[in-house]
Formats: C-alpha cells, sequence, structure tokens
DNA sequence: TCAAAAGTGTTCTACGTACACCCATGG
DNA sequence: CCATGGGTGTACGTAGAACACTTTTGA
C-alpha cells in the first residue's frame, strides 16, 4: 500500500492502537526513576520512551497500532510481554478512547486501553528491555498523548473492582498467606483494614482455599497459605466509566 | 484516496465503527416487529436492516463506521439520533469488539459499541424510520456479526447499573412518582420489588426529591412525584465485563 | 519475656426484607 | 363500600466495623 500524503492522512479513517496499563506492586529489576513515595505502599508500572514524533522523549503506555491478524487482547499481550517480558494474570479491557484532537497527528488513531496486574513471583530474571522504565504510580514523569487519563482511569477501575472482586490476588503468587493478601488489598485501595475482619470477610467469600501450607517469616505465630479459587461469576456485572471526568464529578439532572 | 483490492483489504489496517444499543421502555409509533413477551415488562430496542453485504436483509444495531473528524460518542449520538429521532437521555461506552473474524469480510473493523436510554417523554411525534424497527429484546431477530453478544452485554450491563445507581431513572420524564419508577425498576431487573422497601431505599438514597405535585390516575390514592437527582459519585467506581461469559449473577463481598 | 503478627470471639450498627396495617381515591 | 395502589410502622436476619483477647513465633 502506497503512503498517505499529509491532506490524505489528516481526512483519512481513524486507525486502532492498543495500549496497557500493567500494575505490578514493585519493580522488577529494571531501572526504576521516579522515586517511590515514602510509605512504600504504592503500585508500579512500566513505561516506554517514545523514540519518534509526536512527543518525543516522552514517556508512554506500551503500546502500539493493531495489526490485521491479531485480536485486541492479544495485542494487549503481546506489548505487554515485550515489555515486562511476562504474561499477565489479570488482564481486562478498560476503555476506548477516541477523541477527535487525541493524537496530535495528522492521522488520528483511537485507542483501546487494556489495563493488567503481574504477579511478584512472576518477576522472573529479566534483561532490562530497552527504553523501558518503571514509575511508581504516584510520582508518573509528563506522559505522552492522554496517558494520563487512562492511567487515572485504569487505577480507578483497579481500586473500584478490588473492593468488591477478588482481582488484588493476582498481584502474588499461587500461594499467600491472609496477611500478605490483607495488605496488597490495603495497598491498591488505599487504607488499612481489621486484620481480623479482612480474614473472616475473606474466608466467607470462598475466593481463598487453605492449602495446608504454613508459612513464617518474622518474629511471630507462622501463617496458614491458601490459594486463590476461581471467582464464582462476579466480574460480569459490569459498569462503565466516563473517563472524560478526570476533574468533574457529578452531573446528571436531565 | 484510491480504492483498495481484495488482497490489499484482507492486509489493510482494521477500521473503527461505533454501534449503539438503544433500549426503551416501549416501542415508539414506528412499526414494532418482534412480538412482546406475554407479561409485557419488557424493554425494546431500534434495529436496522442492512442493504449491503454481508448479512444483506439481516437486522443489526444502529451504527456506522467513524468518520475522521467525529468522536466516538458524537457518532453514537448521531446514528442514535438518525434511528430514533431522539436524543439519548443516557449514554455511555459499553465495549470495544475487535475479534480477528467478526467482520466477517475483507475489512476488518474493530466496533466500539455504545448503550444508551431513551426516555418515553420524548417520544415525540417522529415518522416511521426507513429500515427501522423495534424489537422486544426478549424476542430479537438474528441479528447480523456478533450483535446479539453486544446485546447480550448491554443488558447484563444495564441490570448491573440498575441495581447500585439510579440509572433505570433514565427511561422516565422529569417527573414521576415511586410507583412508575419501581415499575420500571422491576422491569429492567426482572423482578417485583416490595413497594413500602423501594420507596425506602430510594429515599434514603437521597437520588430523588419530591417536587411538591400530585399525580392521580386511578382508583387509589394520588401519588406524590419526584425529580431526579445528581448521583453523588457512583458511577466512577466502574468495573468492567468480560463479554465473552454470557452467564451472570450478582454478587459482591470483598 | 517481650514484640508482633496470626487467629478467635463478641458486640454494635446499618441496611435490606417481610409483612401488617392505615390512607385516599374512583367506580 | 370496596378494590387498588400510595404510604407508614415494625420486627427480623445478615454482613461489616470495632475491639478485646488468646496463640505462636524469633530475638
Amino acid at each position: 500500500m502506497r503512503a498517505l500524503n499529509v491532506s490524505e492522512r489528516r481526512t483519512a479513517p481513524p486507525r486502532v492502537g492498543v495500549s496497557t496499563v500493567i500494575f505490578a506492586l514493585q519493580p522488577p529489576a529494571g531501572q526504576p526513576v521516579g522515586d517511590a513515595p515514602h510509605d512504600g505502599a504504592t503500585l508500579w508500572l512500566p513505561l516506554v520512551r517514545r523514540t519518534r514524533a509526536p512527543f518525543t522523549g516522552r514517556w508512554a503506555l506500551p503500546g502500539g497500532p493493531l495489526a490485521w491478524d491479531t485480536s485486541l487482547e492479544e495485542s494487549a499481550r503481546s506489548t505487554l510481554h515485550e515489555a515486562t517480558g511476562l504474561s499477565p494474570r489479570y488482564l481486562e479491557q478498560l476503555y476506548t478512547f477516541g477523541g477527535r484532537d487525541r493524537s496530535a497527528t495528522d492521522l488520528r488513531v483511537v485507542t483501546v486501553a487494556y489495563w493488567a496486574l503481574i504477579a511478584l513471583a512472576d518477576r522472573t530474571p529479566m534483561e532490562s528491555v530497552e527504553n523501558v522504565a518503571w514509575y511508581s504510580v504516584d510520582a508518573l514523569p509528563p506522559l505522552a498523548f492522554d496517558h494520563a487519563d487512562i492511567v487515572a482511569l485504569a487505577r480507578r477501575r483497579l481500586r473500584a473492582k478490588a473492593t468488591y472482586t477478588g482481582v488484588a490476588v493476582r498481584f502474588l503468587g499461587e500461594e499467600f498467606t491472609l496477611g500478605e493478601l490483607r495488605r496488597v488489598h490495603d495497598a491498591v485501595l488505599g487504607r488499612t483494614s481489621d486484620p481480623a475482619n479482612f480474614r473472616r470477610r475473606m474466608l466467607a467469600s470462598g475466593r481463598v482455599e487453605p492449602t495446608g501450607a504454613l508459612r513464617r517469616d518474622g518474629a511471630h505465630r507462622p501463617a496458614r497459605c491458601y490459594r486463590f479459587v476461581a471467582e464464582p461469576d462476579a466480574e460480569l456485572l459490569t459498569p462503565a466509566p466516563t473517563p472524560a471526568e478526570t476533574t468533574e464529578r457529578k452531573r446528571r439532572t436531565s
């Protein structure tokens, strides 16, 4: 296919891109840059430095154009793998951004955003990837395009979903203690919950079951280990967001 | 721009389409086709008969390709207007469908689906639109592409959102009684709720406030009228779906 | 023996459900 | 005067929050 000239690009049909917000509890051995907040309870994500216009040199979400022979989810998985060397423990479509002027180029791009969780245990020896760096979500650099909005929406969605499903467990390995799980939940939701009540709620939910193993890791009683059990049905009851309202909060009347 | 030949179309970058699932409580004066279920408590939506391959003659969701100078939401609104002559009382992005083979043509299309609610009161005198018919969601004809999946997902989303937000009120006019609102909720959720408890929950939620007006419409005590009040924050806490799955349930807990 | 996290038990409250019952109206 | 929905009152059950308390470990 012939390349398009400038005026053709401006009125050409919008192309499709896929970008992914990849959350982890800690940065891998790569080169983290943004300094972590002091309390340390923060999430991390990988960014890619752009090497082409527009926004050359800026950091952006891992992603790229959708190939003709690739599904949306496949595209998200493959860019995730390229950026981290890993497979996601959780992957879900987030929202599709299609504003007229978001591309800042002549060729308009509609971006289908995904969000993913990866587990600490999956931190296989990963050679640092070219042009990829990990940042704390609480100390992000300026991002290209509207990627800051995408990250903000992904954080909201993660928080929301963590409150009524067991997604947060995807940050952990196969086997975990309820203390670990509670700390993950607290990190994601930015609160601190009562260990006793958290334990009861978790067990009552039927989402975890004991493996029988014990784990001892400090000057205190060893903890029973649990494994995750498939969600009953949960994540089907999904709603949806209005990502435009990053500043606005409420409306509705007419 | 030159038209593409067959082999070029097969490997060309995917194009973007926008389709909308438009829910109403009753069909307008147009030509409803699918017979309503006997109980009558069902939702309705407009479909468009395809006039071109593929799926010529089949019914499909209102929609079309995304123009270079139109945002996704604008596109959804305009096709909604074309199909119904109305503006939506509620409009929200649903999900983006991008499977490799869903288009059934050489040129691959990624469809951004929206869902919308329109109000009875908005049923302005609408001349019937060419090639548009209204069907009960419980008696849909065979649909083109994967549009049946899209409708199914939209129904799930509507139900889910109706259980924890006030969206259902968008089916009604500016002023309504709690009995009307309850019947709408029951129709959407497919259940029957206790009038007394529904009233209390609704009032306690702060989503409605009395207008002072009364409405009398039968051999019984007149009902107070209410108007909708902006949602507190609600819809920000949005999750997301796994459209592949068709089952559903209710759940929550943490 | 002490600090710290695991784990159990108990109480209190909020909220939804079930259901009895009164109110106002048109026929 | 009665059927019908609007509207109020009340009792019960369940789930989460608060918090006291016991258990088991490493140092």
